[in-house]
DNA sequence: ATTAATCCAGTTTTT
DNA sequence: CTGGATTAAT
């Protein structure tokens, strides 16, 4: 089934030879249909599923894409390797590797510490990056490289900071070793380590198929070759190449000719999936690109086209409920219907008016669910129950109790780690009496810095307040006052308590009913019910704990799927956003968007400045990366696509003008100046 | 120095 | 609505 299905093209991309096989593959040409195809071919060319890599840019993809083939191959299709260079590089090493792994955001606040703490020369020509910069370039680099060192690097993109490139060098060198001494992983670790493990190992992989190949960085491609593998079977669209932030460069599916000998190129012309309409107006603008290969798109739907319309309106919120309204008379369903957007920030007046209307909507992307403050919390309990080298799960935890900040929480940490000899968990339940806890604090005082206010104290000086933890050398610290004291006691009650070995679920009931995060939550509850002029408003404190209680259920819910706590902690790193709850309308950013389709689309917020985005151009993006966005929202639509704008934002006071865009799709007369 | 409270600006895109 | 900066208090 999977390979009758397909046409000429697709037949013969999806059973050409084993070795190193390129698909141009433009939107809407089938190229999901040739990718499982291709998986049907080795299949039965005898090839056994666990011998196929399949690397796809979301999870999501990748699961679809195994349903089909399971479709005809049942439940073999299911041991297929696949999913995203990051899923694929984890399910490796987290079999050799205690892994812990970790937000950016969250290693950006270590980062910062480390690159804070340094002195830089006097200079005054160019001031050295900040450390959040710096952090974000770091990554880039590690992305984007081919190779070079970060001095070659920088300089290439023209930057002038060589002055400071040792300290730099400096900064992420410890910023590794802390992450090691940790066990912390990024994202990027999980790719670096993988290749590394990779270049040493056999390939276990008879061919790997790589989708969405345009938006590859040199990082993942590295990953690719370290697997070497015989055969590749690689799938892609220079004009969809939307991931330059991510370091993708178009360099690697351009030069696949050069790089692998034999390579064949083939490519997938008949677009089943949009109107000769929608087709006409994304060809007419992303022609404003320089062409790397003709495009020639052959429409092979016949359904009677509708014109796609563009929508002007006088202000922001306008455009949003004539959107919404729009959606209403559709009488469509609303799975089926999507409203695109450059910018994130549009998906929150949209979100607001289509409730207005009651149109149900879904927005990828969880995220306000895991930054909410109860659920970060727990997430960090559960991490300081994995892993008890995670100093900045114990900070975060810690940072709630009263007199406690980032640095005491630090010490704390430290203490505790010392006096279970590296061991926090060990330092907190079973200390070692015999080991002073602050002793590196005392080193500074050769400095002459604290030896004045750091003076231990006496640790029994809170035993009237205290039962379990009376006399913990911990105690001893002299900034901790009796409810941190109380605070530190509840959390040694809940870690002493708690059992790690048992499912996620059961873990995270234990903590919830504790009373460290009880104590905890009803701080929050207070805080929240809290008014601007300091009135609490107690009648809505039932609500508010009932939602939080909610929050826990959902994650209890969360955690059902993973069968034991490291891999569902990790599981919510790396892949928190790609839950979509609800159903209803697609509220999606373009680069959420890629690989999806729907009946009915509307791009909205065609506003010069705003799309294409002048602010991020500016900073070295490229107009030909906006044109291309530009192309990949058009091409969602299979049957009405409209494109709105408005001319003004009131609530920001900003007059727009259109966006250069629909003057290249010929939808307007002027070219915004 | 560190914490905690308060005020202010500002918001790209993803694993 | 939140991260960041500023400031007062310990």
């Amino acid at each position: 089934m999977p390979l009758s299905g397909l046409n000429l093209e697709q037949y013969s991309a999806a059973t050409a030879p084993m070795g190193y096989n390129l698909v141009i593959a433009s939107a809407g040409t089938g190229k999901t249909s040739t990718i499982v195809g291709r998986i049907a071919y080795l299949l039965e060319s005898g090839i056994q599923p666990q011998e196929i890599l399949l690397l796809t840019f979301t999870n999501k993809a990748s699961q679809e894409m195994i349903s089909r083939v399971a479709k005809r191959f049942g439940d073999i299709a299911k041991r297929i390797e696949c999913g995203t260079f990051h899923a694929v590089s984890y399910r490796f090493l987290k079999e050799k590797y205690h892994i812990s792994l970790k937000q950016p955001k969250e290693l950006k606040v270590l980062f910062k510490s480390i690159a804070q703490n340094r002195v830089y020369p006097h200079q005054t020509s160019t001031p050295p990056y900040s450390a959040q910069y710096l952090f974000d370039l770091y990554s880039l680099f590690l992305n984007a490289r081919n190779n070079e060192s970060f001095e070659e690097w920088l300089s290439a993109r023209g930057s002038d900071h060589g002055a400071y490139i040792d300290i730099y060098e400096g900064i992420f060198e410890e910023y590794q070793m802390l992450k090691k001494q940790h066990n912390y992983m990024d994202y990027n670790d999980l790719l670096i380590e993988y290749a590394k493990e990779m270049r040493e190992h056999p390939c276990p992989y008879q061919e790997i198929l790589c989708d969405e190949y345009q938006d590859t960085n040199p990082l993942q491609n590295q990953v690719i070759q370290a697997l070497e593998p015989k055969s590749l079977f690689c799938v892609g669209d220079y004009d969809q190449s939307i991931y330059a932030f991510n370091g993708a460069d178009i360099a690697i599916i351009s030069s696949f000719k050069e790089i692998y000998h034999n390579a064949k190129v083939w490519t997938l012309s008949k677009n089943y999936r949009s109107t000769r309409h929608i087709l006409d107006l994304a060809n007419r603008v992303i022609e404003k690109n320089a062409r790397i290969y003709p495009k020639s798109l052959e429409v092979i739907k016949t359904s009677e086209p509708i014109p796609p319309k563009l929508l002007v309106y006088e202000e922001l919120f306008e455009q949003y409920q004539g959107v919404a309204k729009r959606i209403l008379s559709a009488n469509h369903p609303l799975d089926d219907i999507a409203i695109i957007f450059r910018n994130n920030s549009s998906a929150d007046g949209c979100e607001a008016l289509l409730r207005e209307l009651n149109i149900p909507s879904k927005r990828k992307g969880g995220v306000s669910f895991f930054d909410a403050k109860e659920v970060a919390l727990m997430l960090d309990i559960c991490s300081v129950l994995y892993n008890h080298k995670d100093m900045m799960a114990y900070i975060n935890v810690l940072s709630y109790g009263s007199g406690i900040g980032s640095a005491m929480g630090k010490e704390i940490y430290e203490g505790l780690s010392a006096l279970g000899n590296g061991n926090a968990r060990v330092g907190l339940l079973r200390p070692d009496t015999s080991i002073r806890p602050f002793a590196k604090r005392a080193k500074n005082a050769q400095l002459g810095l604290f030896d004045d206010f750091f003076t231990l104290q006496d640790v029994e000086r809170f035993d009237i307040a205290l039962r379990t933890i009376k006399g913990h050398p911990i105690l001893a610290h002299p900034k901790l006052n009796v409810e941190g004291a109380k605070f530190l006691e509840m959390f040694f009650e809940l870690v002493s308590s708690c059992k790690t070995n048992i499912h996620p679920t059961n873990i995270i009931t234990q903590v919830a009913r504790s009373p460290f995060y009880e104590h905890i939550i009803e701080q929050l509850c207070l805080q929240r019910i809290k008014g601007k002029d300091g009135s609490m408003d107690f009648a809505r404190k039932d609500e508010v704990r009932e939602k939080i209680d909610r929050k826990v259920v959902l994650l209890q819910d969360i955690a059902k799927g993973y069968e034991n706590l490291g891999r569902f902690l990790n599981a919510m790193v790396l892949g928190s956003s790609e839950n979509t709850q609800g159903s209803g309308v697609n509220l999606l950013t373009i680069h959420a968007s890629k690989g999806l389709e729907f009946g009915i689309v509307f791009v909205i917020d065609l506003m010069h400045g705003r799309f294409p985005n002048l602010k991020l151009i500016a900073k070295g993006g490229s107009i030909e990366e906006e044109r291309r966005l530009f192309y990949v929202a058009i091409t969602r639509a299979k049957e009405v696509l409209y494109l709105s704008y408005a001319k003004r934002d009131a609530v920001k006071n900003i007059d727009y003008q259109p966006s250069l865009f629909l003057y290249e799709a010929g939808l307007i007369q002027e070219a915004p100046s």
